[in-house]
DNA sequence: GAACAACATTTGTTGGTACAAATGTAATGC
DNA sequence: GCATTACATTTGTACCAACAAATGTTGTTC
């Protein structure tokens, strides 16, 4: 079982507004940390991985740290302190920009994207197991619920 | 505009399943965050926030650290550090229980109650106004969503 | 060209999460 | 009664989030 109810192991009466809150906490953390525990085993972290993806999609292009921070799902991160871990593992290269000495040049190495590669299928697959149960329909009401909520 | 897209700034097509793993963890972004700067007002953050309803739940009766931490909607936090916390603002009260010296006995001092109390009404406005645009289905059916999730 | 503002990153601090290990206490079996 | 086990909390470490301040660089204005 996973009501509210039996996670939080109390049985008190919610107003619905508290109770949408409440499950999208809860859901998020239980997602989050099945995520956690998923790429504890590749030795990085979901902030992490966030950051290679970014890096990839550049496509060679090196990327600067403001553009990676705008792009994370965590906008508030200290992308500069994640890049000191990739750093430390290989993952990525940094260097400072010649034509402006303020911005940093940073790039996925081969390390990074051969890693990203043995990471995605088994990720598509964490991916599609989460939403088994789910039709497209109930996935698209999710998402358009969901993004209703940031409005 | 929160579409997922201008929030990832990326123009990428995901699955569905992505899309509402990506949706659900920026959604709970947002909301933690506005959940976070409402705290503030008050010198407290969300976890604290959370350990103190819980003391109140407890009615006068005090609870003890494995209590509190079972009923948190952040199970793998760390309860005795947020006490510590809560007890330099003497938001609560700690006592080694008597009859099990293993145990330590938690209450919520006037203090703390006042506090609640001056959060609660301003918390429930927080809510409805994060929910106003939502019908009572729509949030039944988010609620529903966001528990088959957990399944 | 010196002062100033704007930009990009770095550093520092506080708070929380996640997990493992250590400590102290109580109950159990022999 | 002593060792073992289970229980409840504390402590330690590594990582991330949130935010403010500092640093270094570039561009602009007078």
């Amino acid at each position: 079982m996973s009501k509210l109810s039996s996670i939080l192991k109390s049985d008190a009466v919610l107003p619905s507004s508290k109770e949408v809150v409440l499950n999208l906490l809860c859901t998020s953390n239980y997602i989050a940390e099945k995520y956690a525990v998923f790429f504890k085993q590749f030795e990085i972290t979901g902030p992490q991985y966030n950051v290679l993806r970014i890096l990839r999609g550049q496509k060679g292009n090196p990327a600067n740290l403001s553009t990676i921070q705008e792009r994370m799902v965590h906008k508030n991160s200290n992308a500069g302190r994640l890049i000191d871990k990739l750093l430390l593992k290989d993952l990525v290269e940094r260097n400072t920009c010649k034509e402006n000495r303020r911005k940093i040049e940073i790039l996925i190495t081969q390390k990074g994207l051969d890693l990203l590669s043995s990471i995605d299928p088994e990720l598509d697959e964490l991916e599609s197991e989460n939403l088994k149960g789910f039709t497209k329909e109930e996935m698209t009401t999710l998402s358009e619920l969901l993004e209703k909520l940031r409005e």
